[in-house]
DNA sequence: CACTAAAAAAGGAACGCTCGTTCTTCAACA
DNA sequence: TGTTGAAGAACGAGCGTTCCTTTTTTAGTG
């Protein structure tokens, strides 16, 4: 039997996603042609197809992979030790992150987002992914109360919900507008919750 | 000449902007066809197509009214006595609008937003539109300033710029988890403040 | 070690369908 | 009766997908 190793189907689907994934970048979803994600792959119709079932679980998995990123920060927010160096660290990281990918996953994660209207295959793994992180920072938040550092009456869950939203409001920002940096955005964070935060 | 008044021209324009403004709330901007768009006017393609010059037009024209409704709260937010409360209020209509309209402009916004990132003509005026947001957050930014109730060293311009994000923040969350609310972010947002903002 | 055969992967042309758009025809009103 | 808005069938382009062919790889065999 010459099948092929499986590691090697692992990285073919690598190089079909990273393709995909840089054409919608550059494109969005709906104005990128499998044609040309085949062509950036390097690759025939007959193999993406293959390898996916078509353009649907493309986008699903360029979305989904956009996102699971955000994982990789969990620790990070869990031991942040005041808001705006939570923020810094988060926006830091997710602006940082384009070249070592070779496409911008903040775009992406824009574009799932209006896709997340219609798309639940989209929308859930999206959400639930953001629903991690959430919790993370309501965890950072009570740390934050036990040390009276905040409000004790404050209620986590919503606190880290506003925190959470700094990062799509940032996201935002930069891609409409593009006069956004994570420093400066931290900075003024800090004026506004009160300038004597640590870090 | 039976050419019919001015003002029924820009009732019918009305008429089918609104009819697609509700596909693209419902479906998004690719997944809803013209035919759609044609049905919900109630009215024929030729019809249609006498009054704007294609589906992008119709596109471009959704997102901007999406977009300007904030128009109508700049004077809020430039007299607006405390961050919380500016967001409190700014929150507060963009949820209730959806009501008011028959569609939901935040949708359509995230919609815009994604969008956004291809096609300039959705882009720039949304980006006009959030710009001129921010200047008038900046100069009630200096007016805290002004009374003391904010440090003065920090950059207005910066400090409006988080303010705006948490615009986006709350939309994200409302269009993709859904339980996120105007007040309830408003008094996270106090607790993160310092919690002695005014009202 | 060489050759053969089988099996899987990649190639790429072609299909069918949907969608945006146009254009000719019809109806209404002055 | 002429002019204009509305109707709606028809067209053409572009897309995602499929399917058949070609190439490559591997296992078995003399």
């Amino acid at each position: 039997m010459p099948k092929v190793t499986e590691a090697h189907r692992a990285e073919r689907r690598e190089q079909i996603l990273l393709a995909a994934a840089r054409c919608f970048a550059r494109d969005g979803f709906h104005a990128t042609s499998m044609d040309t994600v085949i062509a950036e792959a390097g690759l025939s119709a007959g193999a993406v197809y293959g390898y996916y079932r078509g353009k649907d679980e493309l986008i699903e998995a360029a979305a989904g992979r956009a996102v699971e990123l955000l994982g990789d920060v969990l620790p990070v927010v869990a031991a942040a030790p005041s808001p705006a160096a939570l923020v810094e660290q988060l926006l830091g990281l997710v602006t940082e992150v384009a070249d070592r990918l070779g496409f911008d996953p903040t775009r992406i994660a824009v574009l799932a987002w209006g896709e997340s209207v219609r798309n639940p295959r989209v929308r859930e793994p999206v959400a639930r992914a953001y629903t991690a992180i959430r919790a993370h920072m309501a965890e950072a938040v009570r740390h934050w109360q036990r040390d009276g550092r905040m409000a004790a009456d404050a209620d986590p869950e919503e606190v880290a919900k506003v925190l959470f939203g700094l990062l799509p409001g940032f996201i935002v920002q930069r891609q409409l507008i593009g006069d956004v940096h994570p420093d400066r955005y931290a900075a003024a964070l800090r004026a506004l919750t009160g300038g004597a935060g640590t870090g």
